[in-house]
DNA sequence: GTGCATGATTCTTT
DNA sequence: AAAGAATCATGCAC
């Protein structure tokens, strides 16, 4: 065990000189048996190995089979083996911690929850529905939306799979190839499993940061079809006309103070199948267009009012004129000559 | 195609 | 935080 140093040091010491005669004597077996010769026989040997690659590739070839067959070569074999083994083991502790990467997890929880990386059909349409739910709309005529909503996100989906499988594909066939010129090349020079595994572990990162970058872009992909569908403002729906009339039913028969509570917004909300949002909207609008110009909304008004009276009366014989805006009791506290 | 209507957004004011 | 005001972007009738 202790001469292997003195080994290595021999063949720093005389693998430069170079001795094509003398190795040629060795590797025919005819050379001497003493110490000194052996030493002189290993660097030869170490000596022909690193001057391999200098040669033509017949040259290299038939150099390797003599190497192959020389009756030192398994001994040597052994020595580097368990160097090297000793070399990769300092390298691995060094580099080997590698935390998970957030990053990549994000992405592939988005990717999951997108339904562009899960099970086939369910998750995308999944998605897509909770999209369309969170758009808002009146619920009726976005089955077109949803439908090209969805189209958009397979095409997404066929695309990613098609380039994660083509990744796939290339880094296992990468991997094979490389493999497969360790195993040839580990029976002329010492290749330890373990550096094998970690040659294929460096392949594999390699490989999966680009397929990081694919992630990475159909995320973006998916958000900004995501957004395009979600923008409500590029695909604005007017409200269908009944939500319209409740909404100026409202408005007109509060004229005098068109603030309506949260619980109202949200009674309103229900009627009109729309958000309370909207209905927000909708009032904030309707307010500053009537304060704006309100002759252009004296018909309107006039129509509502009649209406609301109209019901007024259809269910109470009585009478009741509490709302009715046409016949203001008290003019100075309209919202809009505040 | 044009112009107005309308729902949504953004910024400012209260 | 809610309302006002200005503006944007689309829908729709003509």
């Amino acid at each position: 065990m202790d001469d292997q140093p003195r080994l290595m040091h021999s063949s720093h010491g005389v693998g430069m000189a170079g001795h094509p005669g003398l190795a040629q004597h060795m590797l025919d077996g005819t050379g001497g048996a003493d110490g000194e010769g052996r030493k002189q026989d290993i660097g030869d040997i170490l000596q022909q190995i690193m001057t391999i690659t200098d040669e033509s590739l017949d040259e290299a070839q038939a150099r390797k089979h003599a190497l192959n067959c020389h009756r030192m070569k398994p001994a040597l074999f052994n020595v580097l083996c368990e160097i090297k083994e000793k070399t990769v083991l300092s390298i691995r502790g060094a580099q080997e911690e590698e935390p998970p990467d957030a990053q990549l997890m994000r992405l592939d929880n988005m990717l999951l929850a997108e339904g562009v990386s899960g099970p086939e059909k369910g998750g995308g349409s999944a998605a897509a529905a909770a999209a369309a739910a969170a758009a808002g709309g009146g619920g009726s005529d976005n089955s077109a939306e949803h439908s090209d909503y969805r189209a958009k996100l397979s095409q997404i989906r066929q695309i990613y799979h098609t380039e994660l499988e083509k990744y796939e594909q290339a880094c296992n066939e990468f991997t094979t190839h490389v493999m497969n010129l360790l195993r040839e090349q580990s029976r002329t020079r010492p290749i330890s499993p373990k550096e094998i595994e970690r040659m294929v572990g460096i392949i594999h990162r390699k490989f999966s940061s680009i397929q990081m970058q694919l992630k990475q872009s159909t995320c973006e992909a998916v958000m900004i079809l995501r957004s395009r569908f979600l923008d409500a403002r590029r695909k604005r729906r007017n409200f269908n006309k009944q939500a319209t009339e409740i909404l100026n039913e409202y408005f007109y028969s509060h004229l005098s103070n068109p603030y309506p509570s949260e619980e109202a917004k949200e009674e309103l909300a229900k009627k009109c199948s729309i958000t309370v949002s909207q209905v927000s909207n909708w009032f904030g609008n309707k307010r500053i267009r009537y304060k704006k110009n309100i002759g252009k909304f004296q018909e309107e008004a006039n129509m509502y009012a009649a209406k609301t009276a109209a019901n007024a009366t259809s269910v109470s014989t009585h009478g009741s004129q509490a709302n009715s805006p046409s016949t203001p009791n008290s003019a100075g506290e309209y919202f809009f000559l505040g």
